[in-house]
DNA sequence: CGGCATCCTTAGGGATACTG
DNA sequence: CAGTATCCCTAAGGATGCCG
């Protein structure tokens, strides 16, 4: 294992390394959620909608878009569709999310969070919160490492390490 | 303050309510980061680049599309283009992360941490890792509560307080 | 070195109309 | 309700060349 260098979040002098792109995971991630319209379909899918146009009417998108997204979220695995059906009615579909899809709600929720903070969301209508339901408070997301303990942005080293590693 | 519904993760009746996506904060985030450039410019800030040229080829970029990411990050405000000058040399100028940019550390790193999660980023280079300082150990991000509960998915409530509530 | 101008291609996305 | 088909516009992004 190697250190590659400091994230100071203020200016590094940068020790010539490159983030070999091709396999960047950050550049992966985007492979997968780059477009608004991905970001507003999660959104909606952790607020529970399931069917074809509540994601239309609630994201605010097309339903050309919606189709595409949909499509490509459920190829991605983000999002599973299913058919159901209530009693007297015939077969429809839904879309629910996956471990892997849900597994990105501390994206979103690191969005909302920044968001809140810095874009003045004076929030005429209320103040959206999400919050623990156990304790009532408030919930964000932050980094920890393994041992627990809370990080700050100038506490990161980046590491390689060379294959089996964890 | 009034609880509008659970988020499960899996499915959830949905209580009718919307997200009034004019001022949903995702929405109003995704106004500033919703390109591909965006992500791998402030990714690239927080690896310590700094001059353009460094831009375009670390983050894989045409000029014309880093010129564009810059000049709108710096004017929402999530870098700073700023002069300086080496001793012999002529002014120049860098891009720096300000803090609003390095608040978006936790969402850059919960891509990285998803991705590598689920797209197996099999790393035939070796294995990226975040690591803390102080301990060594890999860092993540994750939702914990204001009272320090680490929170799971099906643990969530939104809520909508009145308007100057917390 | 740090861009901007130009041109081009592709992807994202809206509107409307139609179908099972 | 859940889409698909069509058409059109705009934004994202690459390639190339020029300029202070």
């Amino acid at each position: 294992m190697e250190t590659i260098l400091h994230l100071t979040g203020p200016l590094d002098p940068r020790s010539g390394w490159r983030a070999s792109p091709d396999r960047c995971p950050i550049a992966r991630a985007l492979d997968v959620m780059s477009t608004r319209s991905a970001f507003l379909i999660m959104r909606e899918a952790f607020y529970g909608t399931s069917r074809f146009d509540d994601f239309v009417g609630r994201a605010e998108i097309s339903e050309p878009v919606a189709a595409a997204r949909l499509r490509e979220l459920v190829s991605e695995g983000l999002l599973v569709r299913e058919p159901y059906r209530e009693p007297g009615q015939r077969t429809r579909h839904r879309y629910r999310l996956t471990e892997k899809g849900a597994d990105l709600l501390p994206v979103l929720v690191g969005l909302i969070q920044w968001s809140q903070r810095w874009l003045d969301d004076d929030g005429a209508g209320g103040v959206l919160a999400l919050r623990h339901r156990d304790c009532g408070e408030r919930v964000g997301v932050g980094l920890r490492c393994a041992a627990d303990h809370e990080v700050a942005v100038g506490e990161l080293d980046l590491t390689l390490a060379a294959a089996g590693a964890r």
